[in-house]
DNA sequence: TGAAAGTTTCAGTAGTTATTGAAAATATAG
DNA sequence: CTATATTTTCAATAACTACTGAAACTTTCA
């Protein structure tokens, strides 16, 4: 297998990634040829490697953007936007994680404390209500759990602080 | 909001939270409502609360007991199949974390592996090939130690060893 | 063994999400 | 200011995923 194939096959391992984990494929797909390109890229030659059009690649360069998994890069006397992703890996993680965890987990926790508060009018409800608070309870607590021990897993690791220093002294 | 509103709106988090993540919103609503439930409940009873077709509800009870978040119980005399929830919300994370692991992590982190072993033919290749190697490599790094973070946080809880012998006794 | 109760399968369809392509908007250079 | 290059928007449509309902299958009981 060449360097050019292994590319494709990235492409195409981060595309089902992403769309098994509820992320875009075409979006994962963008990201992950920004990622194996040495070069930032523009919009066309974008659509060209993965064949997909300009509103599709225009759509999904806005929300890796969005994300601030990629970055748009100009270039003197050039009129095109060019695109580059970034390359820490534990950068890229801690990116995910807090993005995903803003949008998703937190409004779910919210909204399951929400529920905590339910008044029990019947007598009979009283025993139910009560395991039923236990259920959310629990599941609150494993919800704030887990998020901590990622928050501690991607604020611990060294090479987050090391890594984005080195690559401004190697370029 | 009483016990049975505080319920529906459970359920329908539940859904939307499974919807985010990849899983089947009903898979996720039935297993809500399976989890809200303190009696187990017959595919016909599933069928009524959540307003899904037979063919629908035992798809998604067979995902879920595929899955081991649910399990058949047989009651003496009855002809039906009832379905009851894992509860322990710590066992249900470790179950959800391991499967989705197996399922999905093992395999992409395996396809990644594959793609180390390129060989550069051209000359040129050889510092891209480096680079490309470099974040192949940070990547698998990234998601091993995440799943190692993630086995020992759900190993480690006091409660995932204590709380089904607590329930064996309460029964 | 046959009828009744219950479960599973699956082709067709509904519903949802992603993509296209062309038009509108915006930015740049002369 | 005008022409041109580039980006953005969005209605139409394609592609995909989930759901239904009825038929086939299985199990149980008399």
């Amino acid at each position: 297998m060449n360097l050019e194939q292994a590319k494709r096959a990235f492409i195409d391992t981060w595309g089902r990634l992403g769309a098994e984990w509820g992320i875009n494929r075409t979006m994962a797909q963008v990201h992950a040829l920004l990622l194996a390109s040495r070069e930032p890229l523009s919009t066309d030659q974008i659509m060209a490697e993965l064949t997909i059009s300009r509103g599709n690649a225009n759509m999904n360069l806005r929300a890796l953007l969005d994300w601030g998994l990629i970055a748009k890069e100009l270039r003197p006397g050039e009129r095109k936007e060019f695109f580059r992703a970034e390359k820490d890996a534990w950068e890229m993680a801690r990116i995910i994680a807090t993005e995903r965890r803003k949008r998703e987990l937190d409004p779910l926790i919210r909204s399951l404390e929400g529920l905590l508060d339910l008044d029990e009018n019947k007598k009979a409800d009283k025993q139910e209500a009560a395991a039923f608070k236990q259920l959310l309870g629990d599941i609150i607590q494993v919800g704030r759990k887990g998020m901590a021990t990622l928050d501690l897993v991607l604020k611990i690791d060294q090479s987050s602080f090391f890594k984005p220093l080195l690559r401004l002294v190697k370029r």
